[in-house]
DNA sequence: AGTAGTTGTATTCGTTTTCATATAAAAAAG
DNA sequence: CTTTTTTATATGAAAACGAATACAACTACT
């Protein structure tokens, strides 16, 4: 297993396509996983963000899920009226609403993180540890890098 | 310059969310540039998989640009009307249809194509031509093992 | 304070995407 | 050869998305 490889053509040498190319092929097959258990792979996304921490203002979510504004607005809005979290107003800010896991959503994200650890353990089991490390280690290098 | 960092929380650590949000943050400033030029970033990604080879089958250029199939077959009529390509019936199976980049398909990719390199250079400025080589490399290594 | 500009979220409405399915052709099985 | 299964693309109805905008609250000036 070797972590060395050659380009070819164009997109084999454009960083934007390599990365847009694994990151697809890495999520893919999870993703199937999840629908197949009737989430939605923006529930999974959201409910891992808000799993990591105490509670985020919607624009702080939206900078980790990665969505449009109006997109995660909407869907924050039906996830609450399912119990999967809370949508409280910002003491300091008025504009913002904070918001954070519930207990419902706590359960549900418990068992599909560990299902997304375990999908990682196998798309990465051909790498030594010290690949998986260097491969990660990069690329949170290169997001530092993006964000300034 | 250093590629290496540490992990905080479980998306840091997180194989397909560091992916995606790279991947995210790289297009994000190009595909401004490309629509602030007027052209959706599907155009782009259609052009630039057809600028490296000769013809494709639809099933062949989806497995490039990673849309769903009923997506990039309503893209591919509408772009052939606006003689960005051109579809024709593949001999040796009439099912499938072969698309190729038209000759106003190829002035345009050419632009873009060339915004795109620039772009890159900027984005990777500050990193070694070893450490650029490195980073594409595993992610070259990535796709192939993902796709077996 | 009053005004102007900015920021955070929600909503509307036209567009795009997609699920499900249809159709037609090729391949495999019988 | 039929028949069945699989593969390649197209299409239509329904859902999701996102650009533009509205609105409310905060900030910065004067």
């Amino acid at each position: 297993m070797t972590l060395m490889t050659k380009p070819i053509d164009f997109t084999d040498d454009y960083l934007a396509y390599l990365l847009a190319r694994s990151s697809h092929l890495v999520s893919e097959q999870f993703h199937r996983q999840i629908q197949a258990q009737g989430w939605s792979t923006n529930y999974w996304r959201i409910l891992a963000s808000l799993s990591d921490v105490g509670a985020l203002t919607l624009t702080q979510l939206n900078q980790r899920v990665l969505f449009k504004q109006p997109t995660l607005s909407k869907l924050v809005v039906k996830m609450e009226a399912e119990q999967l979290l809370v949508r409280h107003k910002h003491d300091a800010d008025k504009r913002s609403v904070k918001i954070s896991i519930s207990a419902m959503g706590r359960t549900l994200v418990a068992d599909l993180l560990a299902q997304a650890k375990a999908h990682e353990a196998k798309v990465l089991e051909d790498y030594s540890e010290e690949q998986q490390q260097l491969l990660k280690s990069m690329l949170r290098g290169l997001v530092v890098h993006l964000q300034e």
